[in-house]
DNA sequence: CGGGGATTTGACACATATCAAGAGCGGTGG
DNA sequence: CCACCGCTCTTGATATGTGTCAAATCCCCG
């Protein structure tokens, strides 16, 4: 921790007004919303607290901010200063390596928190992109520390935000370091299936938002491979895809690519089992 | 949330015993130690937090807990209730799929936090296991949202620590999708290095406390693969290993190793610039 | 209707996995 | 003290999955 950190963190903070930034950049929203009234309150940031909070969680977000596709919300070195949680649309994180080299590191939608990243370097570390028009709640972070003292279901609610997305990325981590492509993509599907059907859209068909390329950057692949993946899918009947439609008609043979090696994909016996 | 947890964060919570199963497993230190008095405390949870906070501070931790060589300091599934500082020694945190597949996540010396991963789950999701000798200070996550409450700085500092914890894991991702296997190797042994000089050892001279194997499976590697790096960078000159001792003899090679595909390694001119 | 990016598909290259054998090292017990 | 055993590590030969390069097609969007 800097000297000047350490300095923060014990003087009295003030309500902060609108981050600088967001009102330069336009697209603030003309009159402040709440989470108490917001329909993914139970999927968002406040999940689980009750209604003897729902007024200081009213204090929590403070604007929203309206994107563009293409837009980023926010860029890897800006100053740290707000979470953001989707109201709307799609984003992805995309981490880049001083050679140019980059990658996706997520992709977010409604009711998922980004910038947790720049905490502890009081700096976002990653790029966030709209990959549609989109909608943010912005979240400046020194409310949350301020409304944490008082609401212990926030400070913990937090928490578990936080220890999530730990969780995610050791889930990223497995498919990146043991995963062979089919299995890769299958995981991803699945995924996204798993977080529309959570959000009340169809398990099994829906349109991705982002293109091969950044498929395959997340899952550590180059887009032919991704693409081909897609491709052999199709052929063997577990989904079916036209550019951005996917439509998945076998959830149980996908599930089954996951989790085998390639000489096992052609041993897998009639009644879906893998051979131990 | 579940609605146990959501009622868990409503209720008052008690400072609580020393956990059970911490007692049962034995090897809790005889006298309860102190943050304020620890060695580690700039590098640790504690970091930054001034002479005001010291006599909370010493609530924070109750215990100690002794590891031998091979044994597990929590496994997937146990109920979550604390955190895990190192005080000395050294860990692993392994997960598993399914299927059997594992991978190691991450390598933890001294001051480094362990166990954040099983805060929203309520459950721990990896495996600790000690890779030498080693003790922990065992930080009852209850205390942490407790002392939390009134202490500005411990709330801020825990933040830190969590987010500090998802940037590590968006490097790996960034090794595990993009960097060839001997860019993954100088870039795990330069951070190794690092970490052994912020606490005062070698930053050029260690010994590895894992083995190929382990180091492989964080890498996404096989073992012989570690093994073949390890030995091109000998012949390269740019460390000297022998098992499990390893020696750096060229940083700035090992850094010219990170970020250039292979058909650039040969191109690289003599004074060490990447061609552009 | 045109243009440019996105996608698909093929042929081939190459990095790493796999399989296999042997050497080195450390601990144990006679 | 030495011999043995098991585990780790190294190294070689080969297999294979995915990357690379290239070309054609598709499709969205202006």
């Amino acid at each position: 921790m800097t000297a000047t950190a350490a300095l923060q963190a014990f003087a009295p903070v003030p309500m902060p007004a609108i981050p600088v930034r967001d009102v330069a950049r336009g697209n603030i929203a003309k009159f402040p919303t709440h989470c108490s009234s917001c329909g993914l309150r139970e999927s968002c940031l406040p999940c689980g607290l009750s209604g003897q909070d729902v007024d200081h969680l009213n204090e929590l977000v403070y604007t929203r901010r309206r994107l563009k596709r293409g837009e980023s919300l926010y860029r890897a070195g800006d100053e740290f200063s707000s979470l953001y949680a989707v109201r709307s649309g799609f984003f992805k994180t995309v981490q880049t390596l001083e050679d140019g080299r980059d990658q996706v590191t997520g992709f977010h939608m409604a009711g998922e928190i980004m910038g947790m990243d720049g905490i502890g370097p009081e700096t976002h570390i990653c790029n966030s992109v709209a990959l549609e028009d989109s909608e943010v709640c912005v979240i400046p972070y020194s409310r949350i520390e301020n409304l944490g003292r008082d609401m212990h279901a926030l400070r913990h609610q937090f928490h578990k935000v936080m220890s999530r997305e730990i969780v995610r990325e050791h889930g990223v981590m497995l498919l990146l370091g043991t995963m062979r492509a089919e299995e890769r993509l299958a995981t991803f599907l699945l995924n996204l299936s798993q977080r529309f059907t959570a959000r009340g859209y169809s398990p099994s068909e829906f349109n991705l938002r982002m293109t091969r390329e950044e498929i395959g950057s997340y899952l550590g692949l180059k887009l032919e491979t991704v693409s081909r993946a897609f491709s052999k899918f199709q052929e063997d009947g577990l989904i079916s895809v036209q550019q951005k439609h996917v439509q998945i008609l076998d959830v149980a043979g996908l599930k089954r690519c996951m989790g085998q090696k390639s000489d096992e994909a052609s041993r897998v016996s009639g009644n879906g089992m893998k051979i131990a």
